[in-house]
DNA sequence: CGGAGGAATGACAGCGCTGTCAATTCCTTC
DNA sequence: GAAGGAATTGACAGCGCTGTCATTCCTCCG
């Protein structure tokens, strides 16, 4: 008489039931190489018949492997943090890994601390910008061979990086301003030890030489990626002799920062002055107007960074050590030909 | 002669450098009663001289505990999620706990799944709203004897629960605008399925009531949470025959929608309309004009609601099985007297 | 001083899985 | 059709710890 007793299966379960030993339920689930596939399917169906999932603990202990990933970040937007949160899910979920959470202060030596205290914790980790871009910090954990990838618009040597075309959808955004007629741009600079505020700004220079437009240093500004920042830059340059008329910031806080600067100002937006961002985070659809801005494929870095990761975890062959994807221009109503309007 | 080799001490090497059994050792580490102190310290010294952490991994397998909880949640809003992080975390950290994050559709069917397939990976769940008020998941956790906490307006028989003072909150902020002058207050509801939202609207009915003002139905407009739901019922209320003079939304994109249709009908903020949030999510500094709000404790709530959990965990008394936080009103410029502005 | 009874400690069997290595099966190839 | 080698599968011993229960050590009292 079989015990009725609900517990959760185990893999000797799942193997009795498809007439293999255990330690073949365990290739399956590790996706070993050589099984034959009508064998992995018979495991597969029992294994989802029974509902089973491998035991963690089990593994780990066997293993010496944790089967988690760490998440690096002192990044304090939250739809950013979200967006990533779930390409990398998405990553971990497929390969059988969980995903540890840990936002940190950028301060060096906190960090080493935490750093250090997770070593044994974690397999490897992913690292965020800006803290991917923090030197001591990959050095450390390059030192101690911590395995890790990068989410950063600079390589370092050692770590696998994912990038986003940052330079070219500058360009990009640029290169429209100037189409619907734009001459006088204003741009607005991320922080400066950022390593995608230089690429935003490089963009845009190229644009504008493309286009043989003497590049007015009047019309730059150095902000901190925050609301605050893009309100004062943009007050900077309304009140100059010689306003923009469309102001391009480096991302879309400091683009609401220019909205509001502009509404304060009596400007009408985008007919007295065209206002863009970047990162097509939920507020910039939100805004008033709503804002042109440019769309980053953040899940989708996420989840390549954290394949690359999951790859190199288990020594599989890796590919590239860097990886870029493209973003998105988005046209909303905050942009248009100067002295027009979008609306009727 | 000692062995050079340098792998992890384990309970083994403890127990032999401290001439007791391994037992003594877990007891130890696991603070149970019935150790001599002279024991103890004795295990602590060597423990100490080997610098031994116990291994996690073989903890939880021998014990089946994982010192894990999960994260429950289904809402999009990235700034609430990295909020509730925040506050758990702190939690977590101290009783030496991981949280392992799940993001989830709230589609009962998968949603099932999902959280069995859980089960024996964490040791309790902190369950968000929404979902905390999915009556199936609740009897589905319930059902399995999964400890949970809940963070939710509506108590459940069978877990803890926090939540926030939200009809106080709503109370308060009606009151606000009734000082200032406002008779005709228009109010946009949440999600009909959310607890929230009918707290809210309560809230703005009591206060309301207190000052004899008459509640006119068609001042109350049904949303749905989102920026589109706020932008056409602001629509709705800005065209009716007699217009109100402020609309209080039940949370800030909703009210950044009301912002939308006023800036689109040509009134000025807050000079013919004033404008109410809830949440006080970073969208509401940065709207134009900033959004009067509320401010709810978020970090606060999950914190506390995860500690409630670890006491539960580790079988400490609980205390109150209700806890309830204070919400704080935020006041900014989109609110005024009916025909002033706030702006010099 | 002997014995009762509680306090302190230890022996040992797993927890559910993976690593190792041996056994078996399946293809080729001539 | 059999040898030879590669692909596939299995048996078994732990990984480091805790639960159970047996054993030993005290302490206190008649």
């Amino acid at each position: 008489m079989r015990s009725p007793i609900s517990r959760r299966p185990t893999i000797n379960d799942v193997a009795r039931l498809a007439g293999v030993s255990i330690k073949t339920v365990s290739r399956v689930f590790n996706r070993e190489p050589n099984v034959r596939p009508a064998t992995r399917d018979k495991v597969l169906a029992a294994a989802e018949s029974l509902n089973y999932r491998p035991n963690l603990s089990a593994r780990q202990l066997a293993s010496n492997l944790t089967f988690v990933v760490g998440m690096l970040y002192d990044n304090p937007n939250g739809d950013y943090i979200t967006a990533v949160q779930d390409g990398s899910l998405q990553a971990c979920r497929e390969y059988g890994y969980n995903l540890l959470i840990n936002p940190c202060r950028a301060d060096p030596d906190t960090l080493v601390d935490e750093v250090i205290g997770l070593q044994r914790q974690v397999d490897g980790f992913l690292v965020l910008q800006p803290l991917s871009d923090l030197q001591r910090l990959n050095e450390l954990l390059l030192d101690n061979g911590i395995p890790c990838v990068r989410v950063s618009q600079r390589p370092f040597e050692g770590f696998p990086w994912v990038s986003v075309a940052d330079e070219e959808a500058a360009d990009q955004m640029t290169e429209y301003l100037v189409q619907l007629g734009h001459r006088r741009i204003g741009f607005i600079m991320g922080h400066p030890d950022h390593g995608q505020s230089h690429d935003r700004l490089a963009g845009y220079r190229r644009a504008l030489d493309r286009h043989g437009i003497d590049l007015d240093d009047d019309l730059v500004e150095q902000g901190h990626f925050d609301y605050e920042s893009g309100y004062s830059c943009a007050r900077n340059l309304l009140s100059s002799p010689a306003p923009p008329t469309a102001i391009f910031a480096s991302n879309d806080p400091m683009a609401m920062g220019v909205l509001s600067a502009a509404h304060e100002t009596g400007l009408d937006v985008p007919r007295d002055l065209s206002v863009a961002g970047f990162d097509d985070s939920p507020l910039a659809r939100h805004a008033w107007p709503p804002l042109t801005t440019v769309r980053q494929p953040i899940v989708e870095v996420a989840r390549l960074a954290t394949e690359v990761l999951m790859k190199r975890l288990r020594g599989e062959p890796e590919g590239a050590s860097h990886h870029c994807l493209q973003a998105e221009l988005v046209r909303r109503p905050s942009t248009a030909a100067p002295g027009e309007t979008t609306f009727g």
